[in-house]
DNA sequence: ATACGACTTGAAGTAGGGTTTAAGTCAAAC
DNA sequence: GTTTGACTTAAACCCTACTTCAAGTCGTAT
């Protein structure tokens, strides 16, 4: 069975003309053709589809992953190299996702800090007197609730309860 | 206190045009001068650069962090207005996490995949006999290995030690 | 007083990742 | 047999987010 680039393309939920800009890019060198010059992608190629849309989809360069692509197609030799780059991967990957839960706590406490604001009708409430800083106690209390409270989304969705 | 552009870069872990160009685009409207022209930082605008800061890192445009920046400066009536959008930011981010957490799922895989290929010295164990298409059993194996295992990093990690 | 370093601006340049356009080929439907 | 729709290419274009450049202005140290 083999497979035109639209329909590959609506398959991947992409559309043909970025395909062919991976193919250009290197991306997509098992791709057969006709006798025609068309592309017929064969179904073990959506094996390599899935890959690169990971890969992608975690952040990597198109370089980068047309360097992986073409590990693939050098055999077995090349498998510990596949092997170490997707270690390496994952390490980069969990870093990132630490990084964006990091990014959530800001946020959180940021929705904490205008939720409270909204409810006193001014955001002054968290100004050290006499200032326009944000005062330092703010955050601090916002952590003691955090420190007793089970997960943030309890805290901001009880904080919505008492309200009503 | 008041901190030069060249100070707040280097506080900030960037570079002085970065933060010129940020300016530009207006998200830092909220930045005072001096007598000769040159940008004044005050102790708070801290505040405004670490949440620029976090809007960055969990992938918000340039334009929309702008724009949020500019409903703080609006004052107390923009409160619930700004508490909306960092909650569908909130959203936003959760779902980028569990998005990378299921490509995180999918790169252990391949590094199962690997390191079983590794240690066979080549890729055929995985395919199905007298074709180049991956075996469909493959990913079964993976799963059941993994639902008998507390976690991916001891699937991981037990079999290196088998094989020491 | 002059040199140095840090600042200012506008404008141009770069990199990455596509998207669009123009001109053409081909197979199947009418 | 011609029209239609899906494909082909190269080249141009677009957008985001910087980065670099050129020319000029300050304040301070020598």
């Amino acid at each position: 069975m083999t497979y035109s680039i639209g329909e590959v393309a609506e398959r991947m939920g992409t559309n043909t003309s970025t395909l062919r800009y991976y193919d250009k890019k290197g991306l997509l060198p098992f791709v057969d053709r006709d006798a025609a010059g068309r592309r017929e992608f064969k179904d073990n190629d959506f094996n390599f589809l899935e890959v690169i849309n990971c890969l992608k989809k975690s952040g990597v360069s198109i370089k980068d992953i047309g360097k992986f692509i073409n590990l693939c197609l050098q055999g077995d030799d090349t498998l510990q190299e596949r092997y170490d780059y997707l270690d390496q991967e994952e390490s980069v990957l969990e870093d990132k996702v630490r990084e964006m839960q990091s990014q959530l706590d800001f946020l959180r406490f940021k929705k904490w800090y205008y939720k409270t604001s909204v409810e006193a009708g001014t955001e002054d409430i968290h100004f050290t007197p006499g200032t326009k800083f944000v005062d330092p106690t703010t955050h601090a209390q916002y952590q003691n609730k955090l420190a007793a409270t089970k997960n943030i989304r309890e805290l901001i969705d009880l904080d919505s309860n008492d309200n009503q």
